[in-house]
DNA sequence: TAGGCCATCTGGTCCT
DNA sequence: AGGACCAGATGGCCTA
């Protein structure tokens, strides 16, 4: 990762950050592909999530159902809430993956959650030294 | 096979 | 009352 490298990534940042912050959009990564991690729709297809998903709630559902105060419907409801939360944290993740550079990825295997949180930390401290340098 | 990572479910708590 | 957020529990998948 070299200074030069980094110059040209924080001017896209930047031009990107000055757009979103114009039209008040979220953030589009203009990456032609994700580089190497699958979303999370990859790894769970919907069948997958609906199979895995239903065995799971199942179980836990005979497992706890006298313990839970709330009625049965809007548990699932509060369930289905916090699993569109959750997805789109995960989705928030892999964005953000994006926009670290591929040296961060030694193995070139997708990086974890908190290793994707750890380096993005550690990027923007190496971009913001930068632009204080400048 | 153990350990890491992840998605999901759940109950508790806070806020509107 | 109901939604959002959080943390713990659980089980599946994958890799060393």
């Amino acid at each position: 990762l070299t200074n030069m490298d980094l110059g040209g990534v924080t001017a896209g940042i930047l031009s990107e950050w000055e757009s979103l912050v114009r039209t008040g959009e979220p953030l589009q990564s203009d990456s032609p592909e994700p580089r190497m991690c699958s979303s999370p729709e990859d790894r769970y297809p919907e069948e997958q999530q609906h199979v895995k998903g239903f065995s799971i709630k199942l179980a836990r559902t005979v497992q706890r159902q006298s313990k839970s105060k709330m009625s049965t419907k809007r548990r699932m409801k509060a369930s289905e809430r916090e699993k569109m939360r959750m997805r789109s944290l995960a989705e928030a993740l892999h964005q953000l993956r994006d926009y670290l550079p591929p040296d961060y990825s030694k193995r070139g295997q997708p990086l974890t959650k908190i290793q994707t949180l750890k380096y993005t930390i550690e990027y923007i401290n190496k971009l913001s030294d930068i632009l204080n340098r400048a």
